[in-house]
DNA sequence: TCTTGACTTGGAGTTAACTTCAGGGTTTAT
DNA sequence: ATAAACCCTGAAGTTAACTCCAAGTCAAGA
């Protein structure tokens, strides 16, 4: 399969495939005899594994480290728990604080259906106040 | 409230502040006759609110326009709506990632656990079967 | 075989969000 | 009244994650 091939099925660039390789944040694709890249099954399945990480906001440089680890073998097997866990706990973070902006919104979405504006009034009431000439 | 009282409370270098200021992501803090930064309660609300977003994850500019409008008064009220509502499919969207991850997250700890390694040992194996030496 | 389009690399350019710096003015403590 | 610690601005530098470009190689159709 070539670069382009592998790009329309991940949706990943062309240029950010090889961009993701040569970052260590996918192992390199298999090459023709001609040194063009031949992507197989394995290596997509390597793509789209560090896709979901990726999309969850999670630094390339945190996959790269776990693929490097990953593809070390059966020593490293602590060393990448632990970066799971640390990976864990940044996520269920990250969850908290979007939850706290949802909250936030859903409750200026309501206001904003009956009265005029929720907290930002005050707020916006406060600023111009001091506002010496517009 | 100096700038270096006002970073203290809310936990953003003072470097950080004055550059949140310069690109209107919060509205320009009082000063005194001498152009010294003058912090009050009011500014430091919409700092705390500010923050509240960009720990989501939401674009400083996402914020910055909303920030904006607000400060435009009531006749903004129908684009703040909906930038708030484009702003709340986001983060749905991220918390389904994120959702996704954890689930992955969780399955390789638990498999880490009693055997070696989940998918990865599958797809490390499939890898290194290709590998010519080394 | 020749053209056209896809592939290669290395390196430069871009955007977001800081971060640091140079070169000053101000406030405070001694 | 002067040194230390703080404040100011505008501009340059940094990092992450792309994105594009130049110059060349390779492959498939007319």
């Amino acid at each position: 399969m070539t670069i382009k091939e592998a790009a329309e099925k991940t949706g990943v660039s062309v240029d950010n495939l090889r961009f993701y390789e040569k970052i260590g944040l996918i192992p390199a694709a298999p090459r023709t005899s001609s040194g063009i890249r031949n992507y197989d099954e394995a290596t997509l399945s390597w793509v789209e594994f560090v896709l979901r990480f990726k999309r969850s906001g999670m630094p390339l440089e945190t996959i790269r480290r776990y693929v490097e680890l990953a593809l070390q073998g059966d020593s490293t097997k602590q060393e990448r728990k632990e970066l799971l866990l640390a990976a864990k706990e940044d996520l269920l973070k990250k969850q908290e604080q979007i939850q706290e902006s949802l909250d936030v919104i859903n409750y200026k979405l309501d206001t904003y259906e009956q009265k005029c504006g929720p907290i930002t009034a005050e707020m916006v009431a406060a600023w111009k106040a001091k506002q010496p000439s517009k």
